[in-house]
RNA sequence: GCGGAUGUGGCGAAAUUGGUAGACGCACUAGACUUAGGAUCUAGCGCCGCGAGGUAUGGGGGUUCGAGUCCCUCCAUCCGCACCA
């Protein structure tokens, strides 16, 4: 009776909630009288008695008393091990380190859901199992606290975004803590706390003092540009700078002003402002990205946005855009993630030359990959944002060539890139002149070349490029095959194999030699060079939010200057509105005197989402320090992460970023390493399921409602024929949202029409399910457990507990296999058998071996093996139970603790060592051979392990059973595998 | 279009080096103990077949004594990138 009513009290809570969805019926099965009777008492339990709730405690603790009780022993624990500081992490000398680290959350108000802690779980696993075999382990938690949602909120409220944001890391620690996790939170970092950000703002600082020395590879201190430019000007300089950066010489550094000096150094800083075309909301007052945009309108609010060039601040990625690819090869992550990266940065080599427009004292430079092809240009088309169709379009074609441009630069680069398929272009009426042959062919002015890449013009070769192709069968313009092969009157060929033709002296030659030489011909003849031109650019940091760092400059006569270092951190003023000034400054220009002590304004910028999360992995190893960002000794001992768990969708931001900064920071001799992530994995999203059913809103329209949420999304949006509407119950749905009890749902065929979609869990789908229910219910070690046994943890998959009782259950027999009824452990301290040790080593081996790999849901079978064979020998040896423990202390650390406590330890189980196993206590005295014929498994026999081939052949053949298969026939071969199979062929 | 990954029972999945396909768990079926059971225990459980047996790892082909695993080819799904010259 006590079990019942505790279970649909709880069901019954959910179907007040509106869940009735995906959830069990109450009504149906055998037993429907009981049900029924069961039902009523419940809602008689729940609408007329307010004490239920604590009914339902008393019942539950009633209830767990005989077994293992874990609400009781995971709380103990938890309190204990926060007293004792067990999981307090200090620099030990004499032993080996291991850094295991998650990407740290942004502490959402929808609170932790069940896929946070997959990959928490699984690095915790893995820093527990380390422990126990000796390692010293750092593994931290903390919080990436700066960003949007909160400061949305505190426009829509008013409210301070530290203030919601010190509410959801609160949550969020809550959940965090109850899922026991070893996390040392003394090393908490919070990037939007000032202690932290100083750091950030420091780093930044090194980055605007640094430029980058393209020959010794490697960023150095701004004064050494300065010592060069007094000896040298930025004659024969090699350093990664701005394209428009004129040559000067020593003589005319030295006749520079101050101003002037500063303006030319930010062209080499690695930190640099400059002018960049950005997307511009001037109802938001902010730059969007692109994604942000659509059709010309931002997808927030549906205020126009404009293309706009602006100063804005920068990282000089681009300069380590060879680095961060190279580095690649050095480190254990993921294929794909690396691809991702590699794709990113994007390195092509090809050659840059030059060519003269006619007529014109102009010159157009253009990248191509295949110079080879340089015969078969037939035109060249330059981007509608170049400054060069000003300057070159003819009277006659201004007209048509105005129209174009505004229309091309005022689509979003989002629209641009959808309509890939319509060609589209202009011709501007001049001429270039190819250098090759002197030949003039026409420049045109089409939407397909982006103004961001190589020049902003292309020599187009139809002939060879698929896009040329497309754009010159288009417009009729001429295609000259060069390279042999292909069929030309279908697509252009360009394939990067075969003989050089109607090429002067490049004929005959094959492509790849073609292109080298070439290149040597360019170069000789100045009229270009062989280039490496990678497509990333460098990023923008900067925005104009108020929630973020702000940037450690102010100006003078319009020039950047760093603030002094002792004047950090510079704390993020108060406004009296997270919104953009009047005239349209920054949030910040609302800052009462945001001026320096001399009067001098301060940047309004803050520092874009990434910064803070660039470089935390450091500051965990020495979270408190005030006098460096980590001290020098913590750095040397901890090294880099050796262990780095988290989501791929970091892929080409923070951890590109990350890597950036760390090499920035190794460079400047501020880190021991250069790249900072030894091995990463990406765990898979866990999904939700999204509910929805639909009503009529107004004509032809239909809104559907979130079941479990108050959130309106649009129609059509989910596949009708995942939701089974049996279940539905629209009455209740409609109680549950008054403000909907007139609504008219759409019927069909006497059903409403609902849906339901498996997507990723976010608070505006409704569909987030937290750990805090499971706790509850089952307990953070069975959590834990199931989370890994979900299956392996790469994979993606969506979040469903069909398979919950199945980890529990497991727990609790283990429990039950050491503790007598009352809970005293009854073990004996005799000799263990010698298939209990079997058992035993065998478990040890494969959950070690399981650990290193990661496949930690094969772990938490293989101790429900163990349990399972253990069991049927009725074990109950302590030298078996006790290091089993040990074993499953890194999954299940809670129910461990007290079995060990209770089998009369006195320190915790986290100090004790991970038991040694022995390979020969798993050999195994004789060995089932499946005996196959023709490759089918078709009978087995036994033979002692040691048996040789020989006489195992020979027994297979003598025996009877054999014969039926035969059919009379002679074996023509036979095939043993010693200590696997037999194998025979007829 | 390009790049990457993944396809195995009713479901989540396992098979680490080419060697008994489906471990482990869920669900399901039958039974035991029960006032009761969503507790516990026992047994069964890919599909077809009463059975012997046949058949089966997305489809087709190949290599091999032997293929989920290696090779070729096609298909499907997911993810990333997307006019990068």
């Amino acid at each position: 009776m006590v079990w019942v009513v505790r279970t649909k009290i709880q069901r019954e809570e959910q179907f007040i909630n509106g869940i009735t969805l995906n959830q069990t019926y109450f009504f149906g099965g055998a037993n429907l009288f009981y049900q029924k009777a069961v039902f009523y008492l419940s809602i008689y339990l729940l609408y007329y008695t307010r004490k239920y709730l604590i009914l339902r405690r008393t019942i539950i603790e009633y209830s767990g008393m005989a077994e293992y009780n874990f609400r009781e022993v995971e709380k103990k624990w938890q309190q204990k091990w926060a007293q004792d500081g067990t999981y307090k992490t200090e620099i030990k000398e004499d032993k080996p380190k291991f850094y295991s680290l998650d990407m740290f959350p942004y502490p959402s108000g929808a609170g932790l859901h069940v896929g946070h802690p997959l990959g928490y779980i699984a690095s915790d696993i893995v820093s527990r199992f380390k422990r126990l075999k000796g390692f010293n382990v750092l593994h931290p938690m903390g919080f990436d606290a700066f960003g949007l949602p909160a400061e949305q909120y505190a426009i829509q409220t008013g409210q301070h975004p530290a203030i919601t944001t010190e509410q959801n890391i609160a949550r969020y620690k809550e959940q965090l803590k109850k899922i026991g996790f070893c996390f040392d939170w003394d090393r908490e970092v919070q990037t939007c706390d000032p202690s932290y950000y100083k750091w950030t703002q420091w780093i930044f600082m090194q980055l605007f003092n640094s430029w980058y020395n393209t020959s010794a590879d490697k960023a150095e201190p701004i004064e050494s540009l300065i010592g060069y430019f007094e000896k040298n000007g930025n004659h024969k300089l090699t350093a990664a700078c701005d394209e428009d950066t004129p040559s000067i010489t020593a003589a005319d550094w030295a006749t520079y002003s101050d101003n002037e000096k500063q303006e030319f150094l930010l062209k080499y800083r690695l930190a640099y402002l400059a002018e960049m075309t950005v997307n511009w909301c001037p109802a938001l007052g902010t730059v969007l990205s692109n994604d942000e945009v659509k059709d010309g309108f931002s997808e927030r609010g549906g205020h126009p946005v404009e293309k706009k060039k602006m100063m804005q601040w920068m990282m000089r990625i681009t300069a380590y855009a060879s680095r961060l690819l190279d580095g690649l090869n050095t480190i254990d992550w993921p294929e794909p993630l690396k691809e991702m990266q590699r794709h990113w940065i994007g390195r092509s080599y090809g050659a840059e030359l030059t060519f003269d427009v006619a007529d014109h004292a102009l010159e157009i430079k253009v990248f191509t990959t295949r110079i080879d092809t340089i015969y078969g240009v037939t035109y060249m088309a330059i981007a509608p944002e170049s400054e060069l169709v000003d300057m070159i379009t003819t009277e006659a074609q201004k007209e048509a060539i105005k129209a174009y441009v505004e229309k091309a630069v005022n689509r979003s680069e989002r629209d641009r890139m959808s309509d890939v398929k319509t060609v589209s272009g202009v011709f501007t009426g001049a001429f270039a002149i190819n250098p090759f042959n002197g030949e003039k062919i026409q420049i045109w002015v089409a939407d397909y070349v982006l103004a961001g890449y190589g020049t902003g013009a292309v020599m187009a070769v139809p002939a060879h490029d698929s896009r040329d192709y497309a754009f010159a069968k288009h417009f009729g313009l001429e295609i000259r095959p060069v390279v042999e092969g292909g069929n030309l009157e279908e697509e252009a060929f360009d394939g990067k194999e075969g003989k050089i033709i109607n090429s002067d002296f490049l004929n005959g030659l094959e492509v790849k030699d073609a292109i080298q030489k070439a290149i040597t011909f360019i170069e000789d003849k100045k009229l270009g060079k062989g280039k490496i031109q990678f497509r990333m650019r460098d990023a923008i940091f900067a925005r104009q939010r108020y929630w973020g760092e702000p940037i450690p400059v102010y100006f003078e006569n319009g020039v950047p200057h760093l603030m002094d270092e002792q004047e950090l951190p510079l704390v993020l003023p108060e406004v009296d509105a997270y919104l953009p000034t009047e005239d349209g400054a920054p949030p910040l220009g609302r800052a009462k005197n945001w001026k320096t002590a001399g009067g001098s304004p301060i940047e309004m910028s803050t520092m874009p989402g990434w910064a803070g999360s660039s470089w935390y992995f450091y500051r965990y190893m020495d979270a408190q320090n005030d006098t460096a960002f980590a001290d020098r000794k913590a750095l040397d001992y901890w090294q880099d992460v050796d262990l780095y768990i988290g989501g791929s969708e970091h892929a080409t931001g923070h951890l590109l970023y990350a890597r950036f900064w760390a090499k920035f920071l190794f460079d400047r001799g501020f880190a021991p390493k250069e790249e900072p992530f030894k091995k990463l994995v990406n765990q898979g999203m866990i999904q939700g399921r999204s509910n929805y059913v639909y009503r009529v809103s107004g004509q032809n329209t239909y809104v559907s409602h979130g079941l479990r949420g108050q959130y309106d999304t649009a129609a059509m949006h989910v596949d009708v024929a995942l939701c089974d509407n049996d279940m539905l119950d629209i009455e209740g749905f409609k109680k549950w949202r008054s403000d909907l009890a007139n609504a008219e749902f759409i019927l069909e065929d006497g059903k409403y029409i609902c849906g339901a979609e498996v997507e990723k869990m976010s608070k505006s789908k409704y569909n987030v399910v937290t750990p805090d229910d499971i706790i509850e219910n089952y307990g953070a070690d069975t959590l834990r457990m199931y989370e890994m046994f979900l299956g392996p943890l790469e994979q993606s998959k969506p979040w469903n507990t069909n398979g919950i009782d199945g980890v529990y259950k497991f727990l609790r027999r283990f429990w039950r296999m050491l503790m007598d009824e009352k809970g005293d452990v009854h073990l004996s301290n005799a000799a263990p058998s010698k298939d209990e040790l079997r058992v035993l080593h065998k478990t040890l081996k494969k959950i070690e071996e399981d650990v290193e790999r990661l496949s930690l849901n094969t772990s938490v079978s293989t101790f429900m093996i163990a349990v399972n064979e253990l069991t049927a020998l009725k074990c109950n040896a302590r030298k078996i139970m006790e290091p089993l423990t040990i074993a499953l202390s890194p999954f299940a650390p809670h129910i461990s603790e007290e079995i060990w406590a209770k089998l009369g330890h006195t320190s915790s189980i986290n100090d004790a060592t991970y038991p040694a196993w022995d390979e020969k206590y798993m050999v195994q005295d004789s060995i089932e051979y499946p005996i196959a014929i023709n490759g089918k498994m078709r009978m087995k026999m036994e033979f002692a392990a040691d048996t040789p081939a020989q006489e195992v052949e020979e027994a297979v053949l003598a025996s009877s059973e054999l014969q039926k298969w035969l059919e009379g026939k002679t074996p023509r071969k036979i095939i043993v595998v010693p200590k696997k199979i037999v194998n025979i062929v007829i």
